[in-house]
DNA sequence: TAGCGGGGATTCATCCGATGTTTGCGGTGT
DNA sequence: ACACCGCAAACATCGGATGAATCCCCGCTA
């Protein structure tokens, strides 16, 4: 295509260039379609597009901005995607994952804080066999989630939550509630959360494959 | 927002709920936007933030088309986010890769083919310390490409792909050269390909890891 | 009959202007 | 000093007009 792609590679440049910075307010939607000599309507199309990837945000009656440009852009390009490929080859994403979580969580453990090994124990608090489906996710997504950001990479902690959606994740503790295999799940959670406290990086690794692995083949075999 | 998200939105479950499927044909805009209750234009900016992230392919004069829907989207996904954070965290990003290389790597020990192998052997053809930059990219890119795609796994291949942009390699390479250090790393890759051709998992990976890891420390240096 | 070319129909690309809605901000009055 | 009001700026949405690319059917020709 032409016009309206322009568009979005001279905004991309002009981030690259930092002639736009995170935070910036881009001109008026009339100004700036001048600017780069093409119509309201077709730059308005360019706009949208970086939006949906979370490049700018539009505010009505406002203006539009660039948005933090963080590592959460990656968490909602891929998590998009990653909705997307929900009953087809959820167990390739899932291997993506096996790789992943061990090794953050290998690195997790020469780093975690204290606050951090506490906020972990609290989100196993309350939490047993009998906690409902929605709040087991939650607290899922809370445990690893504290644990990716504790590697201190926010790339991976984005890359993370995003390749297990929390479709995927509340089809699996359903699953696992069907199966009554919520509470061996939530017992490797404790005894990966205790190696944490004890800073047995080998032993964090070695836990977390399993758990992931164990979820993986429980996955398999529901398919 | 409103309009044009819910379209996204509409347009989204339409290909969960199987309503659409790879490959096909969207209705014509005009039928389209009538049956979702919104104005050309509008539904125009939701289909042109599909089609960023190649979830739809717009062929002008013909139609609308759905893609294939495969583990590229990720690709697409990824490599415009990391793009945009070229100079700012390389580092965190190279980090992940760290991770994901070595793994991959290890897998495909076990079960790259001989066709793979001697493509390998190809792609170090007519390689050496006196081919300029572009060829050394493109030599690089394909090198860790087919050894992704030897590990079978289509959003490994693409993650892989994506995390370590063009961009960013064209620099390193040309640093590389700068510092006369281009024959040393095109020893690593030829000592990757051997281990892999004896099937030695345990080395390719730890190869693999010094490999990366050494532009990593140059890159480091070099920021 | 097979192949080729033309022309119309379909569909997207782009632009334009009008109108509605939301937000931010400054002025005003108490 | 504070609360309210109203204006101006900026995005949201619409519908129509025109252009360009593509597809496909139909008729012509060898």
């Amino acid at each position: 295509m032409a016009v309206t792609d322009e568009a979005i590679d001279k905004i991309k440049e002009m981030l690259l260039r930092g002639e736009l910075k995170a935070g910036d307010r881009l001109p008026p939607e009339k100004e700036l379609s001048d600017r780069l000599g093409l119509s309201r309507s077709s730059l308005r199309e360019a706009v949208k597009a970086l939006e949906l990837i979370r490049v700018l945000d539009v505010r009505r009656g406002d203006g539009t901005y660039v948005t933090s440009l963080d590592a959460k852009l990656l968490n909602e390009a891929v998590a998009f995607v990653v909705e997307l490929h929900q009953d087809k080859s959820i167990l390739e994403l899932f291997e993506v994952r096996r790789i992943l979580e061990p090794a953050t969580a290998f690195i997790a453990a020469s780093k975690i804080s204290s606050a951090e090994l506490q906020e972990l124990g609290a989100a196993m608090d309350g939490i047993d066999e009998h906690t409902d489906v929605e709040e087991l996710v939650a607290h899922d997504l809370e445990f690893h989630r504290i644990i990716s950001r504790a590697a201190g990479n926010a790339y991976l902690e984005s890359l993370l939550d995003a390749l297990s959606g929390s479709t995927v994740r509340a089809r699996i503790w359903r699953g696992l509630t069907q199966d009554r295999a919520v509470a061996h799940t939530l017992a490797e959670h404790k005894a990966i959360a205790d190696a944490l406290a004890r800073g047995d990086a080998e032993l964090v690794k070695a836990l977390v494959t399993v758990h992931i692995s164990g979820v993986e083949s429980w996955l398999r075999q529901a398919l």
